[in-house]
DNA sequence: GTGTCTACTGACATGATGTCAATAAAGACG
DNA sequence: CGTCTTTATTGACATCATGTCAGTAGACAC
């Protein structure tokens, strides 16, 4: 055994920053969340567990970094369907389905680092505020107020309560594409891709614009 | 403060290990699962810390031991739309709406509990397996049949997957009732209670059965 | 070559966990 | 009642990940 820890080096602050974020990243799609610990990110990255420390709080703060980015694609895939106006059932049924494909397609390429998230926010209330305050509140509101617009055009039905009817929409998304594409090292082939995603359009679009 | 620890008392095994579940359910509804420390829980009992061990495993194997008895109302609720027959349409309607009040009444009842095992099944493997290979999957399978079922005597569009639609359904189940009631501490209203129901039922019964 | 700045690390303190040998209740038996 | 046996219970220990900090040693400026 000789893999010490190597000769002192050093590196620009940003570099390493980036250095410990890719390693991490590395680790997620290996193992899951719980078994992240800080020492086994940073052998990884030739660096001493506390130097960790100097660029993070700790292993939450350094997930809730991975998320950034990942948080922006979500809302940008789903941003024709979501600002889109109710003109006609065809377009809506489109362009929501679209959208599902392209959530699909996100969590297909991010997701362990949004499982790890997402099991991170069940362990420390800064990660949970991020993610479900940050993320899935937002989602939750934005797919509300489309739904409230459909009504009023009479895309959909007028039973659905918005809110309630976008919360649990937005729920069974995460949770069904993160069963699906979280679990670290399992690869995703284009069929299961497909497969999810037109087992969520299903639901979505019954829900909305019926059959 | 004098609350010490009390004068050593002794107790059945199976009265202690009542006493420690009642005080974990306790905590469970004043605070959440990842603030749960062994020490926490045993205070509440007067028996000392070491003595945990003498009847669980681990904080991991307690919070499976409170969710026997849970797992079977959940299947009991459900049971009539479960193994039901597809008869008729408005029967399987109501059945299927009667279920899914069902579910939402158990998880009103023991929503921290549920929200402590769902934290803990992302923390250890054990509970994993319990709670997603043991109810998760299991109720997948049941909703599955059914769907089956109700595809082949034409009561649902041939179109759905029923493996998929049926874990996605269910995870959307699981999702939004531990965000609806699982928060320690929240007690639930009655109309509460109404509005959770009434927005799963429409995307259930929109989903399988049609406007 | 000398000096300054700061990235980096070794060593320490903390807090929760799980184990074990030793202790002392409670009931059995005389 | 006294004594014995059983075993529920605990104090003390070992472990492990975490977070901190004073001190060390690269890199660049001059």
């Amino acid at each position: 055994m000789s893999s010490g820890r190597g000769p002192r080096r050093r590196r620009r602050p940003e570099e390493a920053e980036r250095a410990i974020l890719a390693a991490a990243r590395a680790f997620l799609t290996e193992r899951p969340f719980r078994e992240m610990t800080i020492d086994g990110v940073m052998v990884r990255t030739g660096l001493s567990r506390p130097a960790f420390y100097a660029y993070f709080r700790d292993r939450y703060d350094l997930v809730t970094r991975l998320l950034e980015g990942i948080g922006g694609v979500l809302f940008a895939v789903d941003r024709r369907w979501l600002i889109g106006a109710s003109d006609g059932l065809e377009e809506a049924r489109e362009a929501l389905a679209a959208a599902l494909r392209g959530v699909s397609e996100t969590f297909a390429s991010y997701g362990p680092v949004l499982r790890a998230i997402a099991d991170a926010a069940s362990q420390d209330p800064q990660v949970e505020e991020v993610y479900r305050r940050g993320l899935i509140e937002r989602l939750v509101g934005a797919v509300a107020a489309r739904i409230s617009r459909d009504v009023r055009a009479g895309l959909s039905p007028d039973d659905l309560d918005p809110e309630q009817t976008a919360r649990a929409l937005v729920l069974m998304t995460e949770r069904y594409l993160l069963d699906a594409f979280g679990a670290p090292s399992s690869r995703s082939s284009e069929d299961e891709r497909a497969v999810v995603a037109g087992a969520l359009e299903k639901i979505w679009l019954r829900t909305l614009y019926g059959p």
